[in-house]
RNA sequence: CGGGAUGUAGCGCAGUUGGCUAACGCACUUGAUUUGGGAUCAAGGGACCGGGGGUUCGAGUCCCUCCAUCCCGACCA
């Protein structure tokens, strides 16, 4: 009993501070524990299955719009990064460097990847000869680096995973549409598998890609207002194909510059799953993706009969497809509900020897706590599981849809602007597109711009928030992590 | 890099103006009884009190110094 009230109390204090109760979720929930250097991650296995699942959903989304899979090096030389003047200029504060060997310093120091345009570049240049060689379509899973100063756990690490797509195309035409074909299946992915309904749109001129033409991003709200980039996708033009001499002969027989793209996204959408879905329970895992999507858990587990019923259960789900756990520790059953819940697996199946009497199980939901009686048979023999989680997928996306929608402000002054985000909304602005007015905006009301919405409605006039001058379009502006 | 705070067991912490063998909870080990919302009892293991130096008969406690971590800024395609 007074566990239960410290543990009340701990959830109590955990609201007060809501990165407090994020960093809590994700220790308590083993999604990650601090590395020894800061701003590193360990992922035990439990969110590393998450990770997982995420990329075989990803890898396979990719594979079927026509990309392969390869694999670049960890090192790539300085002068590489350099070849392009706005990319070592955006990257160069974070860059980790090799310099020496044993004792012995290096003659070109070499660059930890931070992302890796430029030495897909380099070997672009050599295999890409004919127009018959484009388009190029490839992607790798890997780490990389970014040496930040502040840190938290997936939303920024000093290395994390991801995936990053490099494309090369003979027109800007080709180019601009894989870049926007990328950003889609993002925009996608989020909202089909992580329930995740995400503000699509482009990045300014200053929160883009160092060395882009265009940057477009998709933008998860967490629960206290604040933006999470979750992931981009980029429009190169011919900065890298020039930087790197990326050529090809054409039908026409002329030599021209490919056109060239990069998308990625990284661990950091499982911390958008932790901050958009977790509740003062723990975590909530969206059911296509959790790692455990129905745990049963044996009442009486030393009474005959029990355990078996419940693993005969399990292997029947499992036939169906359902990635589904027997808990047989020697834990209470409370205590099992709690942990499960705290892990956020979407369905509890509770079996006991009053249930294997009557031929019946107990069913819980993780997202509404519903408790519900279902025939054994029912559950064994047809699609109530497959169901019910959709059912919780749709539940899920839709609250998360309402929040979003709750936390749109539109205003028109800066002051209105600095009053949304500072009670935990995001603002719609009507902006001049002037970085000027950015940057001022930033400074008074610490939110950075995050999207603009595409395929808006053009009709109306409105003045910029910051200078007043005319302007049609609307940017949205956040705190962000 | 500026401002603030904190370092005592795996985690969370107590330790009074310097004074007995450094306290407690969680976790862990063993055994028994338990199990439908974080079980109970009994027995046990685990700490060079962040490092170094100093003051003192005596330092977890006071002084100096270094280091580390956290928060707020700055930085962050």
């Amino acid at each position: 009993m007074e566990n239960q009230k410290e543990f009340t109390k701990e959830i109590a204090d955990m609201k007060t501070d809501f990165a407090q109760w994020y960093t809590d979720i994700v220790l308590k929930t083993e999604m990650a524990d601090y590395g020894p250097v800061k701003g590193t991650m360990v992922i035990r296995p439990y969110g590393y299955a998450l990770w997982e699942n995420i990329q075989k959903v990803l890898d396979n989304m990719f594979k079927q719009t026509g990309h392969k899979n390869a694999y670049f090096p960890l090192f790539i030389p300085y002068s590489f990064i350099a070849k392009e003047s706005e990319h070592v200029e955006g990257f160069a504060p974070e860059l980790a460097m090799v310099t020496c060997v044993g004792d012995e310093p290096l003659a070109e120091k070499l660059v930890v990847r931070p992302t890796s345009e430029t030495i897909f570049g380099s070997m672009y240049s050599k295999w890409i000869q004919s127009w018959r060689d484009l388009p190029l379509l490839l992607n790798q899973w890997a780490n990389v680096v970014r040496w930040e100063k502040t840190t938290r756990p997936f939303l920024r690490t000093s290395e994390f995973l991801w995936q990053e797509g490099h494309t090369a195309h003979a027109t800007q035409e080709e180019a601009e549409e894989e870049t926007m074909r990328m950003l889609d299946i993002y925009d996608k992915f989020a909202r089909d598998y992580l329930a995740i309904p995400m503000f699509v749109g482009r990045k300014s001129e200053k929160e883009k890609f160092a060395g882009a033409e265009k940057t477009f991003g998709i933008e998860a709200m967490m629960q206290d207002g604040k933006s999470l980039q979750s992931g981009t996708s980029h429009y190169l033009g011919q900065n890298f194909s020039k930087a790197f001499d990326i050529k090809f002969l054409d039908k026409d027989g002329a030599h021209k510059y490919v056109y060239t793209s990069s998308w990625g996204t990284s661990t950091r959408l499982i911390g958008a799953v932790i901050m958009v879905h977790g509740d003062q329970r723990g975590m909530r895992m969206p059911p296509f993706v959790a790692p455990i999507q129905t745990i049963i858990v044996p009442i009486f587990q030393n009474k005959e009969g029990v355990l078996e019923k419940a693993f005969e259960l399990k292997s029947f789900l499992e036939k169906m497809g359902i990635r589904a756990k027997v808990d047989d520790t020697n834990q209470t059953p409370g205590w099992k509900f709690n942990e499960w819940e705290m892990k956020g697996v979407p369905v509890r199946v509770e079996i006991g020897p009053k249930d294997i009497e009557k031929n019946v199980v107990q069913i819980v939901r993780r997202d509404t706590f519903e408790k519900i009686e279902v025939n054994a048979d029912e559950v064994k023999e047809t699609n109530f599981i497959q169901n019910l989680l959709q059912q919780i997928h749709n539940n899920m996306l839709e609250q998360a849809e309402k929040f979003k929608q709750e936390h749109i402000k539109d205003v028109n002054t800066i002051e209105e602007l600095k009053n949304a985000v500072d009670t935990g909304n995001f603002a719609k602005a009507p902006w001049c597109g002037s970085i000027e007015c950015e940057e001022k905006i930033k400074e008074e009301t610490t939110a950075s711009s995050r999207v603009m919405p595409l395929n808006q409605d053009e009709t109306n006039e409105y003045k910029c928030v910051c200078c007043g001058k005319k302007t049609k379009k609307k940017m949205l502006f956040a705190k962000a992590y």
